[in-house]
DNA sequence: AATCTTTATCGTAATATTGCAATCTAAATA
DNA sequence: TATTTAGATTGCAATATTACGATAAAGATT
């Protein structure tokens, strides 16, 4: 088939699997990196900063502002993105817990 | 084209990306929240928990042991899975020093 | 207004992912 | 040894992703 079944998956799981999957091509990594980097939200230029041509990039944004991970607001005839800092505390958060969970248990098996 | 590129990015942003995209799918991440759940590693009965057929809950499987989030040990003729805790606290490093330097910019943009 | 600049969208090719039926493998047990 | 059981592998169909050239849209500049 080659479609998820996501409507088997709690809401949550999906969400989180949605954050991930934004996150699972090192370009978008990369792009989430360059966008922590620049001080101020820089616009335009992370064409310039990836190997990819640009409607590649554009599509590369387009996903992660539909994952939630950064917001664009429109500046003149550029565009300027930034991360969305509620998407990446999910995350934080989902991960900490874990990994305070792990701890507890201390390799019970394996 | 499909590949991805991964040669244009460093090996960190490629190793976030995979450990990311192994999470990307939400069987996958409620078969990383049953090995949580459990309180030893169970062998066995991952398949009776998701709505999906063996072959496919097999290959998930594969895919999360590739990627490193879990581990495998032949336990008789079933198999003992259980989470790789370093792969988990690479992600969870990884989004708190992001979140941490987030944290000091406090929305210097948008 | 004509042109430039920046970003989005369309169309398409190459490749990857998802899912399952059928089958195989190997240890356990009868 | 024949059978059962747990899990992997194979093969295939449906769909998704990745990448880019060509082109469009819209504000900026000349």
């Amino acid at each position: 088939m080659g479609a998820t079944k996501t409507e088997h998956f709690t809401d949550k799981q999906n969400a989180i699997a949605t954050l991930a999957k934004a996150l699972g091509h090192p370009a978008r990594v990369a792009i989430m990196e360059y966008l922590m980097k620049v001080d101020t939200c820089i616009c335009g230029d992370i064409v310039n900063e990836l190997p990819l041509a640009q409607p590649t990039v554009s599509q590369h944004l387009k996903e992660l502002k539909t994952a939630g991970l950064i917001k664009g607001s429109i500046e003149g005839n550029a565009i300027c993105y930034c991360i969305d800092e509620k998407a990446l505390d999910k995350l934080q958060s989902y991960f900490a817990k874990i990994s305070t969970k792990l701890e507890k248990k201390r390799n019970n098996c394996c």
